[in-house]
DNA sequence: TGCACGATGAAC
DNA sequence: TTCATCGTGCAC
């Protein structure tokens, strides 16, 4: 298992999207270490991608997106469910990949196929919102043995408001994974 | 200072 | 299809 650097998230967002899956997301957290693979995401390009956070600029909540690679953005959605995203391409720019489902690997309780049971099993909350992920104790991980499945490409969920940009194939899923939100 | 509205999940 | 529940962004 070895940790990615900063230089994988500061790439092109979707790239980073689609080499995010079959990772695995690594937390210390106070129950225990819980660590999930990757199944599940969505990329969110920048301040131009309508469906975008960041498309309304740089506000209180949206200056982590625009701050260095590398990094957790969590946000409190519908009032009671966090999602988590993980901040790419150079600071200033904007973007980030929402994770959506994970596969358990290791101390996973509960369903974990969707942003919110992602983060509520993992045991994420706001409290790692701009969470620096090259940490020892919340970070993103190449398995030792990683298998290359197929990527399936849909449009992306829940942003129906977003215009044209709604239908762009952004979300990126394993083929047949169990797991998946939304097959 | 007030208010409309979610990158959701669960119940009906 | 409906609803719970509250932080954010923007209108006033």
């Amino acid at each position: 298992m070895q940790k990615l650097p900063r230089s994988f998230y500061d790439r092109d967002t979707a790239l980073v999207a689609r080499e995010l899956l079959g990772k695995w997301l690594v937390h210390v957290a106070p129950g225990g270490e819980r660590i999930g693979r990757i199944v599940e995401v969505e990329a969110y390009l920048g301040p131009h991608d309508r469906a975008s956070h960041s498309s309304r600029g740089l506000t209180g909540r949206t200056k982590v997106m625009f701050g260095p690679p590398g990094h957790a953005y969590v946000y409190l959605i519908y009032g009671m469910h966090c999602c988590m995203n993980v901040v790419t391409e150079r600071e200033g720019h904007g973007a980030a990949v929402l994770l959506r489902a994970i596969e358990p690997v290791r101390n996973i309780a509960g369903r974990t196929h969707g942003p919110g049971l992602l983060c509520k099993a993992m045991e994420i909350d706001r409290r790692l919102n701009s969470h620096d992920l090259l940490s020892d104790d919340f970070f993103i991980a190449r398995p030792s043995v990683e298998d290359a499945p197929p990527i399936v490409k849909r449009p992306r969920i829940g942003v129906d408001y977003a215009g044209v940009w709604a239908r762009r194939h952004l979300r990126f899923y394993l083929k047949n994974n169990p797991f998946v939100s939304r097959p």
